[in-house]
DNA sequence: CAGATATATTTGCACTCGCAAGTAGTTTCC
DNA sequence: GGAAACTACTTGCGAGTGCAAATATATCTG
């Protein structure tokens, strides 16, 4: 027994779903390990605030949001709590949901992504012009978010508890 | 100021960056679900007994192993610590470095990974057959695997003092 | 309208991870 | 051959996350 376990086609397989994860958090360390070095807002919290940042008004609700940065409601609770701790976001209770909360950029916080934004595109732009073709990268971008879509309807599949899910929309990012 | 802050291009480009963090998270908590559901080796350690699985001899180096399960070698070290208390993997001394050390799946271990690897790679199979054709299949994996490559080097590139990173084979997953 | 059910978010608790420092063994270079 | 530099791995510690249960509000049903 000195051989793998696993047969050719499917040991492609998994290749292929690893390299996405390796991708993802390769990615994840190389701009986190950047931003760090130019003082910037650091670690994780910059998904979130990155999210805001490109939403209206710079707000979104709570929920959406930990959808977004692929977060549980309870792990999106404690990094805005964070995040309004260093004065960079508030709560905004939802005028039509008195359940529901927005979590919204303050100025201080906008002002720090419009400093830290212009260089986190410009590490993006350099991996995405560096690795890929223009062509490649829309079928790159194509790809995922089919496969992101896909994978979204499962997984709220699996969380109910019957059958089917509503006919949400799966809009971009 | 009710408009996002970033213009349409690098926003494109932001999205598809995105979106490859959402996949990957997304498919962790798909396969991850489903995994408890048959009462197999749940967690994230799943993650490390499949990179064994796939070895010669079930085993790997810990730095090596670190490595694909995009661990740092101080996770890892708690993670195959947990494996062995369940007695799923052991510490095999490498005979050649006494510094080092392989982890090896255990017969234990090995019975569990027979088991469960075929309703991983149904999972798998299902995923890729609905969302892509083997066409787009193979392409997809020749992006990740350039960009994987890509981000593995300049990872290394940032955590050397100097200069130049040694020409490392960047072999398959 | 009351009661049951569903949704949005928050807390208690346990677990995993990364960073920095520590230990042991190996290589380099005089 | 022995000090200096490097590598492989392990521990102390602090931080972030998920799950399950709790709370508050909304919706649905009879």
């Amino acid at each position: 027994m000195n051989k793998p376990l696993i047969s050719g086609s499917s040991d492609e397989r998994l290749t292929t779903i690893g390299l996405l994860f390796e991708s993802s958090a390769g990615l994840r360390r190389l701009f986190h390990h950047r931003a760090e070095l130019s003082g910037a807002t650091a670690n994780q919290s910059f998904d979130i605030l990155i999210r805001l940042a490109r939403s209206q008004h710079c707000e979104l609700r709570m929920s959406e949001l930990a959808a977004q940065a692929s977060l549980t409601p309870s792990g999106l609770t404690r990094a805005v709590d964070r995040l309004q701790q260093q004065g960079l976001v508030i709560r905004r209770s939802c005028p039509d949901d008195r359940r529901g909360s927005f979590a919204q950029l303050t100025p201080v916080g906008q002002t720090i992504m419009d400093e830290a934004i212009p260089e986190h595109i410009a590490q993006v732009d350099q991996v995405l012009d560096d690795v890929f073709t223009p062509e490649e990268e829309e079928q790159l971008a194509s790809f995922l978010r089919r496969l992101r879509d896909y994978v979204l309807e499962q997984n709220q599949a699996s969380g109910i508890t019957c059958d089917e899910a509503v006919g949400a929309c799966p809009d971009d990012d």
